[in-house]
DNA sequence: GCAAAATAGGTGTATATACGCCTATTATGA
DNA sequence: TCATAATAGGCGTATATACACCTATTTTGC
């Protein structure tokens, strides 16, 4: 171990990034009552339309029973809303009127503090940061 | 809105990119008992000395309530010790022998997948990305 | 010297995350 | 057909994360 090799750490810098920007999603979407976990699970099923649960929990890369937790705020607040799908196994998730509003409502904010990212980051460099990102995914499921 | 504009959300991305990998640092490193962000915690106590508990949030840029909650479990196993600071209000974080002793097990496994990572982005790339999380948690905490 | 501000840190609560394990249902193949 | 595998999803538990709020102590400015 020599000295701090372990700050190179990509986990433990992906993390770190990851606390720090959430930090500023959260407080730039809190009049919307959105947490930034949430917008984007409210976007993906807007953009996405009904999903199963196990299909949205691929769609995010996101483990089914994080997910599962993670409707159940959304479906309190009426947000969306789970039904009965194909057969009797799988559940539809979808975004209810509510639900649509409060994505409505949030976007602007999001908007504004997804520019501030990018000007603080360049354009550019954005742009290779979010497809770095996508590469270490599909390094992590590939692998 | 349109067509899923969001997708292309700095957080969203970066939170993914960080479940995914951290999924896979976690598996690497379960022999030796620790998660990815335990082994950064004794990592960086190993590195950087005892240090309180604000100054070391503040080089994991963690929250400070984030990190109390994340040294309990260290502290249950022995792995860290925390005693009284400078003066009465500070408390001085520091690895123990049985931490150092942990640390050292869990480091081959770490160097293991953090290799793995590297081949699988490419070093250059993995380099660039490094860098651009720097700038990411620059441009967060300093918008 | 002392009141106010700054610093240090914890607790309550809520969401985010995922592993192991469980049940239920559907699909498959001999 | 029917046993088995595959699929779908929840729950218990544990860590990770951070905000609002609290107490205790120290520093600062007058």
């Amino acid at each position: 171990m020599d000295v701090n090799e372990a700050a190179g750490c990509v986990c433990f810098n992906l993390r770190k990034a990851a606390r720090a920007v959430t930090q500023l999603y959260d407080a730039a979407l809190e009049p919307s009552g959105l947490r930034a976990t949430q917008f984007s699970l409210l976007a993906k099923l807007h953009f996405e339309g009904p999903l199963a649960v196990s299909r949205l929990a691929e769609a995010m890369v996101m483990d089914r029973t994080t997910l599962t937790r993670g409707l159940q705020p959304l479906e309190r607040q009426g947000l969306i809303a789970v039904a009965a799908g194909r057969d009797r196994r799988t559940r539809r998730v979808r975004l209810t009127a509510r639900g649509r509003k409060r994505l409505t409502q949030a976007f602007p904010l999001w908007r504004t503090v997804q520019a501030r990212v990018t000007r603080g980051l360049g354009a550019a460099r954005r742009g290779r940061l979010l497809s770095e990102l996508d590469m270490a995914v599909s390094a992590a499921q590939g692998a």
